[in-house]
DNA sequence: CCTGCGGGTGAGCGCCCGCTTAGGCACCGT
DNA sequence: ACGGTGCCTAAGCGGGCGCTCACCCGCAGG
């Protein structure tokens, strides 16, 4: 039960592998172990089920991102500018789940198979990151410098975006993780009517 | 192995919904043979394995996909707008993602259940639903209705946008298809620097 | 009337799953 | 010196999985 163990540590990262590659249920404990380099019945002196691993990751994952959004978007004096707070915030966003995309795909893709209670945390973690980035788009649209009409569906639309990079990022493909994360806050910022260059 | 007859139809639909509801590896063929309610044995009579089941959904839905993509983008005359029809693909393809929100969610989020072969069957019709969009955007970039820096990175993103849709689409929630459909278009139409009433 | 056949069932095979148990070994404070 | 504790393994239990097999029924053709 010692989570921060160094074999706690790497059955996590054994398990983050095994989730991406073939998801929650395709997964045995016997494979997770192994990666650790241990045996099977070793996963259950630091973990309680193996739904538990799952439920360790999503959590440090979600509370990850809620902090990537809450540094990115500190209003730290009174002349920011929003569209810079919301293109801090959607580049960084977008490179953790493209730097991160193994963790980010179990974080992100897997969170039906949590037990209800656990499922429950989880879905309060997802919905601070909501309200962060919503707050973003909701000072924006009153200094003047974003236009939208619709706020929450707008925010929800970002957000996807951002998240589905985890899906289909892959380190061989053409694009590194910053390039990705210059394009989509450039796309974002397109979206909420900033021009990108107002 | 008559695929279009009745029962058949009953257990697709069955297992669409069960793997929906819990992925394709946390589904029995129990369950999909009691919701056509049918014995388990009935399931291969019609089906060679759950996996062939699975591919059949998903080779539907993407046959579906690239049919939606192609009528909405049909250059009809020598006078059409491209936005137009970016705006008819975007709304479309988003409609259907979130009427047939189940159906699409197996399609998108269960292929790495596929055998390779199948598996690279769905890749060559994705490839299809991209080509597809990426040529509207090409067209417009050409007519300057559209203003791209990246017309690949950006395509991906649109499409992107709309799979999502799959995700957390409940008819619980407090948008119709139809609103769906119509803000995405207008977001869609921002990011191609179209500026929506151009 | 019998026959063949497409579509169905009940029972169950063999396998592998998540998880437990009994025990072993290195290191600790006393 | 030695019992306790933390971490680990080998072995295996009970159960549910994907899938198969032997058989059955209703009906069309001769």
């Amino acid at each position: 039960m010692t989570v921060g163990s160094d074999a706690a540590l790497r059955l996590q990262a054994g398990a983050v592998e095994a989730f991406a590659e073939r998801g929650f249920h395709a997964t045995t404990t016997r494979d997770i172990a192994g990666r650790a380099g241990m045996s099977p019945a070793a996963l259950y002196i630091h973990y309680k089920t193996k739904e538990e691993l799952l439920f360790q990751i999503s959590q440090v994952g979600h509370e990850r991102s809620v902090r990537i959004l809450e540094e990115s978007t500190e209003a730290t004096g009174s002349g920011v500018r929003h569209a810079e707070r919301l293109d801090r915030a959607v580049r960084a966003f977008v490179r953790w789940h493209a730097e991160h995309h193994t963790t980010a795909r179990v974080v992100q893709y897997e969170l039906a198979a949590l037990g209800e209670e656990h499922y429950a945390r989880i879905v309060s973690l997802r919905r601070r990151s909501e309200e962060i980035l919503r707050g973003v788009l909701e000072d924006g649209v009153a200094s003047g410098e974003f236009h939208i009409e619709d706020i929450r569906g707008t925010t929800l639309a970002v957000m996807s975006l951002c998240i589905d990079v985890a899906r289909w990022f892959s380190p061989e493909g053409r694009k590194t993780p910053d390039e990705i994360g210059s394009l989509y806050a450039d796309l974002v910022l397109r979206m909420v009517g900033n021009g990108g260059h107002p």
